[in-house]
DNA sequence: CTTATTTCAGAGTATTTAGTCTTAATTGGT
DNA sequence: ACCAATTAAGACTAAATACTCTGAAATAAG
């Protein structure tokens, strides 16, 4: 039912853009973040400790440890944390399902298709998350972490 | 994984494309379906067997019988189709998973992707499946039913 | 050194989606 | 009437995703 991404790419892209409102380096417990964020605490757990691994978090164990960013946040685009998350099956495959849709053998939609999916890529590399984390102070948006 | 639909969908498609092809009224038997599909033969019957029960499909049993499209190729579009099989969520949901997100309180891609939705929208009811079988019929367009 | 707090790791459960199997019902042809 | 071909239906298994639990390891602070 997730349009496009996982329920845990979708968490992640709210834990990391979360990460980026907070002072530059601030660890941020699991505990904090799931109550702002109203994502199942163990569930979040692992997807933090797998963004870790695949360096987009910083962890610290212990009283006052946490997550931070681990990298500037101006540098980690959408598209890192879905390619790191869902991986990028999307950029390549037919949305009919046909395995032998290419340009030489071409869906009925493969045109209309290609042009949409270029408009997402182009979405997901051109937006950073600190860029998206400053929109969300902004007075009008009532972020979801309230 | 699963794109924008799910493999139930996209099989769904596939068959109503196939069957656009045949006669107008022809039976057309599950067994020469998954030959030239290359679908799971009682998987497929499952779903041929829910889209019969949602009309797109008139079945007949016994020698001879199978299925044929339950209205003629050209009033069914790409949306009727995804309707039926996966619903319509995608049309009103967040890309960031965000339950708040709307018009007033939006998220940090809400525009961006309203206009992709849009874009995914027009080409879902533009094309009718009439139109794309045709298409389809083009000598160099090896179908991926062979 | 002890303790409280936190992440780490791995196993376990639940739900959804994908796919299978078996038996019954229908129907055309002989 | 009979037979063979076909869909109908429902229970079943498999795999992927979502989510939980428990215990261990690290570490800051008293």
């Amino acid at each position: 039912m997730g349009l496009i991404f996982s329920r845990q790419c979708e968490y992640a892209l709210q834990a990391l853009l979360y990460l980026a409102l907070k002072p530059n380096g601030q660890m941020t417990s699991i505990k904090e973040l799931t109550k702002r964020l109203n994502i199942p605490y163990h569930f979040l757990a692992k997807i933090l400790q797998d963004l870790a691994h695949k360096e987009l978090l910083h962890s610290l164990k212990g009283p006052t440890g946490g997550f931070s960013l681990g990298m500037p946040a101006q540098d980690i685009t959408l598209f890192h944390v879905v390619e790191a998350v869902d991986g990028i099956g999307f950029t390549n495959s037919c949305v009919l399902g046909f395995k032998e849709c290419s340009e030489r053998n071409p869906c009925a939609v493969h045109e209309k298709w290609g042009s949409i999916r270029e408009s997402v890529y182009d979405m997901l590399v051109s937006k950073n998350i600190a860029q998206m984390a400053r929109e969300m102070k902004k007075p009008e948006y009532k972020p979801p972490f309230e």
